[in-house]
DNA sequence: TCTGGGGTCCTAGGACCC
DNA sequence: TCTGGGGTCCTAGGACCC
């Protein structure tokens, strides 16, 4: 098995770019008032910037780093080519990420599976990888198990490669923290520290009655094997979508009821249109609340046959939002659709199932998540041609004229409203429909 | 003004059915 | 008066992953 992780992926695409940014710390994520990072470049974690930080700490960190808001059309893009040369090499390719997948290389085609062979192997492929996406390096884990494949690649990154020899699992394990276990996380970590199991080796001495008593029934189970490094998981190439679901968290706490619905009747379509777009329809509507003390509900409606329609999501949700005391205030308002079917019920009496489609109400839409020129997007001018948003405010838009093949460029400021200056959207190949939440 | 967004999987209780 | 067992579906919440 060999996994494959793509280093500091969304910062390494921007310094790829971007070429101002190469060495330098990078921060992609949100950059609104309660953003966090998505990934930041290695020379931002110098300053102790980590993943799932908010933003806020981060620009206390590092306050010289370049924030951005991410350009996921660049990133998918990226990601392709790469799932593009994995599938070249065998059929069972299972994407985790848009940075990361396992690839099954019993059916990859290799003389044989000895620890020089595959060495050589994926030394290659990583090169491969570097020059198919003109700079991005891979840190590349091969072991007898998707569980063995992960722990490798994360052993030697960034840029890394580590085979281990078949055998020798459990001698590498077992000096390492329980949390190195998939599934294992903060939570599942404490309980299993007020025991006194720390390491997988501790891990191992405890009996699977145990550790079900302990964790219940399927991450005892999963942890007795996997402390074990006993791990037959197959790599699933075509894994199908449960869920469909849009959310959001804003700048300033909601308490008027009348937005909140209207937010809702708005994600909703995001979420119907992602469904029609996909061929889906599903007969579980969900919405999701967060107060303002961050306590999070959920409050969910089935129906006896699949939608994919806007009013309908719509309508649901916000009736489940009348449940809901919000009187403290919202954070975060979300809708979903669960239940999934790759088909729409046939209208077998010849009459509408779906209600007449109601008017939209007209919503003020928080400034924040309007912003037209978020950090780091792609722009085009009339004149000067491509370049991205350095900053914006105050009326003002300021741009530098770079790509990856034109480095140095000017930097020049425009008003937000120039007619002159317009995002770049990719080309062709069926632009969204609903916006990408950045 | 600590704490994103899009997902998956698991658990537990209750309704309901045979 | 006491009180089966198994199975499925639904809802709500929580842990976890990238």
């Amino acid at each position: 098995m060999l996994h494959l992780d793509l280093d500091a992926f969304f910062a390494a695409v921007e310094q790829r770019d971007k070429p101002s940014l190469r060495g330098k710390p990078v921060v992609v994520g949100g950059v609104g008032g309660r953003g966090v990072v998505s990934t930041a470049s290695y020379e931002a974690r110098e300053y102790g910037v980590r993943s799932a930080m908010s933003t806020r700490e981060a620009r206390a960190r590092c306050p010289h780093a370049a924030f951005l808001s991410g350009r996921f059309h660049a990133y998918r893009e990226a990601s392709e080519q790469v799932m593009g040369l994995l599938r070249a090499v065998s059929p069972l390719v299972e994407p985790l990420s848009l940075d990361e997948a396992f690839v099954d290389l019993a059916r990859a085609d290799l003389p044989d599976l000895e620890v020089d062979t595959v060495t050589a192997f994926a030394q290659d492929l990583r090169s491969r990888v570097r020059e198919a996406t003109h700079g991005l390096t891979a840190s590349v884990g091969v072991g007898t198990s998707k569980f063995i494949a992960k722990v490798a690649s994360d052993l030697d990154k960034p840029d890394g490669l580590v085979v281990v020899a078949p055998g020798t699992e459990q001698e590498l394990l077992r000096p390492m923290s329980v949390s190195v276990i998939p599934g294992v996380g903060p939570a599942t970590s404490e309980r299993l520290r007020r025991v006194g199991i720390h390491t997988v080796a501790e891990l191992e001495s405890v009996s699977e009655e145990e550790l079900v008593r302990l964790l219940g029934k399927a991450s005892g189970h999963g942890l007795f094997h996997l402390a074990r490094a006993q791990d037959d998981r197959p790599v699933e190439p075509e894994r199908e979508t449960k869920s469909v679901s849009v959310e959001g968290t804003y700048d300033t706490d909601l308490t008027d009821r009348r937005l909140m619905e209207g937010l809702l009747t708005r994600q909703a379509g995001e979420v119907a249109a992602r469904l029609r777009k996909h061929g889906l329809s599903g007969r579980t509507i969900t919405i999701k609340v967060r107060l303002h003390d961050f306590t999070t509900l959920s409050r969910s409606t089935t129906l006896s046959s699949p939608t994919d329609a806007a009013g309908t999501i719509a309508r649901l949700a916000r009736s489940l939002l009348t449940d809901l005391d919000t009187s403290g205030g919202v954070r975060l308002l979300g809708v979903g659709v669960s239940g999934l079917a790759d088909w729409v019920q046939e209208d077998l009496f010849g009459e509408t199932t779906d209600q007449e489609e109601e008017p939209l109400p007209e919503i003020e839409v928080p400034h924040h998540s309007r912003r037209t020129w978020a950090p780091g997007m792609d722009v085009v001018h009339a004149e000067l041609g491509k370049g991205w948003v350095w900053g914006s405010g105050r009326g003002v838009v300021t741009v530098r004229f770079e790509t990856a093949e034109t480095p140095a460029g000017p930097v020049r400021s425009f008003p937000e409203d120039d007619p002159d200056l317009s995002p770049w959207r990719p080309p062709d190949p069926t632009p969204e429909t609903a916006g990408e939440p950045a």
